[in-house]
DNA sequence: CACAAGTTTTGGTCAGATCAAAGGATTTCC
DNA sequence: GGAAATCCTTTGATCTGACCAAAACTTGTG
């Protein structure tokens, strides 16, 4: 049993992925689908939301949907709802965080044992952007965020630098409530620092521990605002 | 600017998160809906559809609308649609199966290091079942899945069970496909018992080892089939 | 050539109607 | 009495046609 609209989200889809419909161009208007697919509009807009959903278009209110190439991106994007579903609850967030934590031990490792010569000039680059902005807190947030993702795009994986703007995306709302000050931007160095000082000696081992011992601290800041808020 | 969908979502939204609406309720009929909203079918229906989208609520064709408590299964559901386009592309599976390896050697090494009794003695029944099935291919795919799914439980973190999840249903077309023999099932038996006696033997090292080259094996059988297949 | 005013197109929404499947309610039959 | 077949109401899926305001396009003007 198939419905109208699901005949019109595959014609569609074939014409993305042909190329016919390019990336960034716009969608016919409803009304010219509705004569291309011989159906009412109502099955033409259903099937817009669904590739709206599916990350294939991007729709914003009263504007033409727009062609998306489908990238890892575009699937966090589309999470993104859902996901916020999550982080209503304090375990919601824990659970997030903790994975983050998984992963960026994992990366740190992968950085000690294969880190190219061009990887590390990047992450010192990155290293010394974060000391030059430790006293301009919003600064700092920004170069912080720039040094973890030169971990992810180490294991040269698309799927990564997609993670990790879904991690930071999601987290954020909790990461600016957090008390900010100076003085954590220097621990935060300061972990940077052994972070980076354990991936030049090729020691995964110390990377990791580092990348937990900075995770964990992080962790530890996030939940003592959480407290705080009630 | 906001569409009046927008307001019937944040309505529904919050009948579901307040327990009004409860896990396993069927949604009022759209009739009723447009009533209680004073709003227009279409509007309703859209709406119920951006919630189907954000894994709130079930949707069968033709069937009443579900709720849905919000969980990380719903959340990688949602995302299937999204990553099935990316693994229409042989780079995109390379690039799903590498991030499996990744998070399954870490996952390994976990094990290895915090892994209780009581885990251990599921990775070894687990391992029994993979022994008593290796004649039998179906059931062998079953009881493999079922080891690894006990790796993702070890962290006592509810994503990786939902992470395990996704990564089974994404990569199964793929594997599927794959020539499942009992040679090969007896290759990945003793692949298991390998990364078993690892953990058992608290040794993150090696375990991280083991489980890297079962997996390294396996992507190499399915890259295998593709390249038969063209 | 840029910029303002006017016109057409188009997305968002509504109202009302049709149809076939789902879900009960009812009756039939063992 | 309970399972199975049958009837009837509800309801999701789709269509038609219409209206409005915001976008997108056109045109006139300085």
């Amino acid at each position: 049993m198939r419905r109208a609209t699901d005949h019109v989200i595959a014609g569609l889809e074939a014409r993305i992925s042909s190329g016919e419909l390019a990336h960034g161009e716009r969608l016919p208007s409803e009304r010219a689908l509705m004569a291309e697919f011989g159906a009412s509009r109502s099955v033409i807009r259903e099937a817009i939301a669904a590739l709206s959903n599916r990350g294939l278009v991007l729709c914003r209110p009263r504007h033409r949907p727009v062609v998306r190439r489908p990238g890892y991106e575009a699937v966090l994007e589309v999470t993104g709802p859902a996901v916020r579903q999550l982080l209503g609850t304090p375990e919601g967030v824990e659970s997030l965080f903790r994975t983050r934590i998984f992963v960026e031990r994992a990366l740190a490792r992968e950085a000690a044992a294969n880190a190219r010569r061009e990887d590390i000039a990047a992450l010192r680059q990155a290293l010394e952007a974060n000391r030059a902005a430790v006293e301009d807190t919003p600064q700092f947030y920004v170069t912080d965020r720039a040094f973890h993702r030169v971990l992810y795009e180490i294991p040269r994986n698309p799927v990564f630098p997609a993670v990790h703007e879904g991690f930071f995306n999601w987290l954020r709302p909790h990461w600016v409530k957090m008390n900010q000050t100076v003085a954590i931007n220097r621990v935060n160095l300061a972990a940077h620092e052994a972070i980076y000082e354990a991936i030049l000696a090729r020691d995964p081992d110390a990377a990791e521990a580092a990348m937990n011992r900075h995770l964990e601290a992080a962790w530890g800041f996030v939940r003592e605002t959480f407290a705080e808020a009630g």
